[in-house]
DNA sequence: TCCAAACCCTTGGATATCCAAGTATATTTG
DNA sequence: CAAATATACTTGGATATCCAAGGGTTTGGA
């Protein structure tokens, strides 16, 4: 579609890189109209934002081949660490930190896919328990592979960036209430 | 629904605190599994995802008593900022950073809100023009007013942070190949 | 003990995003 | 100048997310 592009700008069918950054735009325009004090959260979180947004589709990429989502492999990738390759659903809703609804939906296609099972909960029937058949935990693995050379390994971020992403990230979460835990004091 | 949750943790219908930060286990996961040297990458990704996640909820609860969502209020800021009020659709694509198709989604509602109206190109009769209504004009003030004061005026990242934020994130995007300029040295 | 409240999961509805494909218009090229 | 290519927008289809509400199960207080 475009003329140059796809390679060397591989997200998605935007189009060639704008001339000006246009977050930093806004962030002139919330200052020029007075709102000095608030230019800089509003830029960096609407950096954040789409910085997201090149991530998720750059993993969304490499998962497409193996019929992954990004939703998906992350519920596998759940799976796969949980002892007995078991977990209630509402557990992974709690740990994934997402509604109880985008876990039906994401088992119901991964079940369909033959990747997962339901099971019942032995004594509470409120409760349906989610397990990993051979075949999700082959893939699970094969997926990890590829997002860990494809994305993880050369991620955009230098070392020490991500250091200091770690960092803000989980102080920011611990705040907004994701979880209450201190951390272990960096070495 | 919560017991406890949502005076203390607003952020969505998700329950209580957990006791531990489930991404700072997954990074212990990758770790016992070998994949040391993208156990930090993966983490700090993932981090990134909740808190773009925590930020987006936020931003949205703020805008739902005035019938917006933070995609259509991003487009209504962006036409507020314009020359005349006016931007084609493929320039509002291009800034916002999204596909084509979503803009056409977002501007056939603000439209049916009587917020934006479209407009034909004089020239060239592909392109379609997007201009503020005074309704329009008005809402975005208003809502800029509230997002300012709830969400970016107490973003939950230090003053320090949000520097940190702005300086990594510019380099990520600009190296995905967003835009091309230089930024100005800071001062 | 028993009934109200809480909890677990699912269904249905709304929104946003992307991709693929189609229509119309402009630009480029042979 | 005409044909091929590129651009602009829309439509249709798929997926993910949330909220609201409903049915079944468990818990806890009167």
């Amino acid at each position: 579609m475009d003329k140059l592009g796809h390679e060397f700008y591989p997200e998605g069918t935007l189009s060639q890189p704008l001339p000006r950054d246009p977050i930093l735009e806004a962030q002139r325009n919330w200052e020029r109209h007075g709102w000095q004090d608030v230019a800089e959260p509003m830029a960096a979180i609407t950096a954040l934002m789409r910085t997201q947004q090149i991530l998720l589709q750059r993993a969304e990429t490499v998962l497409k081949p193996f019929g992954l989502t990004f939703a998906r492999y992350e519920m596998l990738a759940l799976l796969s660490f949980a002892r007995d390759g078991e977990l209630a659903m509402n557990r992974a809703s709690a740990l994934l930190q997402v509604h109880a609804t985008s876990v039906t939906n994401a088992v119901d296609r991964l079940e369909g896919a033959g990747l997962v099972a339901r099971t019942k909960h032995p004594t509470d029937k409120r409760t349906t328990l989610i397990a990993l058949t051979r075949q999700g935990r082959e893939l699970a693995a094969a997926a990890t592979v590829e997002l860990n050379a494809q994305v993880f390994a050369d991620s955009g971020f230098s070392d020490r960036d991500i250091s200091t992403l770690i960092r803000i990230f989980s102080k920011f979460r611990r705040e907004a209430g994701d979880f209450s835990a201190d951390e272990p004091a960096p070495k």
